[in-house]
DNA sequence: GCAGAAGTTGATTGATCAATCAAGAGAAAA
DNA sequence: TTTTCTCTTGATTGATCAATCAACTTCTGC
């Protein structure tokens, strides 16, 4: 696959675009006047809308670890801190963004109900890098939690919380909502690596 | 307000079709041909478009008890049990329509993301019935929980983890996904009154 | 029965949409 | 230099969008 200066600057457009407006809700027209491009160059690079969707999922999902993980786990070590890192990491970027930020894909699973399956093929794909990472941080700690905890299941529930948690955080526009959801996960690992800790 | 039966066709069809398609996918075409109504006597009755979904979701926020809750709750007494029976409501919704019906509310939460200041207030106000709704299960059975529980956070909680439930399930088109949130849930709600039992 | 209000019809509007295409610029290979 | 391929330009297309409106019918109060 080519790369070239222009469809890189028409992906990180429709990324950023995609991401806070929707995709339905975006124009192609939209992209070309952000991204000082014509419709002939974007049509030259993309068959149509959909494979450049395809395109930003690629994009995002290939940069998952540099330009999400990374950054939360600069500072952090342990690796449940590093689980509410990640969840602190998103808290930061509906703060910054007055709450037009949650999370991109979590956005498109809902709004794309009958997609190409291509594209929720890379929705999925996406969820499951995320869980993957959770679950690699829980299989970390292993010997902090209980020895019968389904280490994957647990993971599959932190995105759930993490996604609940910013649509209500967004739709309330309060942050506490936000906080209270995680300070609810944080008790139940809590419990968790208490009942661990009491059986040794 | 009046309400008459073109008024409320249109409401009937415009309702379900903004939760399976998504308001922005639903034109006011689609709506017209569907309910056998003809353009003028939908804009008679609605000023515009955003007008429409006011409505759809003033109707949902006033249906919630008949439609939602008391068919969920017909054969449970238990306080808890109820909770999960409205769990396992939507899980039924989500096989029944494979995987098309999810939570009303939570699509258009996500999909309008700077939506009119009414409309907002109004899926708000819908999440905050729900949650008051789960709550009030909760005050209910407040003697098998610990004392200090935080019951609006708990039903809080569970909202997100039914919102991030679905959005997972729809996307995996699997409602293991669904099923294993569920346990993970349910297992945090017996860790909670056993804790409380062993304390009295 | 009559007048005015409420509701209906459906062709039509202008805006906006995704997508097209012919013409040409620029780079690279021969 | 000539040829060939890649990339860019931007006017244009037809489809679809939400919304309008004047003419018409049905209902309601008197």
């Amino acid at each position: 696959m080519m790369n070239t200066a222009t469809r890189q600057k028409i992906v990180m457009t429709a990324l950023e675009m995609f991401f806070v407006k929707g995709y339905n809700s975006t124009s192609i027209a939209d992209i070309l006047s952000r991204s000082q491009v014509h419709s002939g160059s974007l049509y030259h690079f993309f068959p149509g809308k959909q494979d450049l969707l395809v395109a930003v999922l690629e994009f995002y999902r290939d940069g998952i670890k540099e330009n999400l993980l990374d950054i939360a786990w600069g500072q952090v070590d342990d690796p449940i801190e590093k689980i509410f890192a990640l969840l602190g990491g998103y808290r930061t970027g509906l703060l910054m963004s007055d709450f037009a930020h949650g999370c991109p894909i979590g956005n498109l699973a809902l709004e794309l109900s009958e997609p190409d399956p291509r594209i929720r093929d890379l929705i999925q794909l996406n969820f499951e890098n995320w869980i993957e990472a959770v679950e690699h941080c829980l299989d970390e700690a292993a010997n902090r939690l209980p020895g019968d905890t389904d280490r994957h299941a647990l993971a599959e529930f932190i995105l759930t919380t993490m996604e609940g948690a910013i649509m209500q955080a967004r739709t309330a526009r309060d942050i506490g909502v936000f906080d209270r959801n995680v300070a609810v996960l944080r008790s139940h690992i809590d419990i968790l690596t208490e009942k661990a800790s009491a059986h040794t």
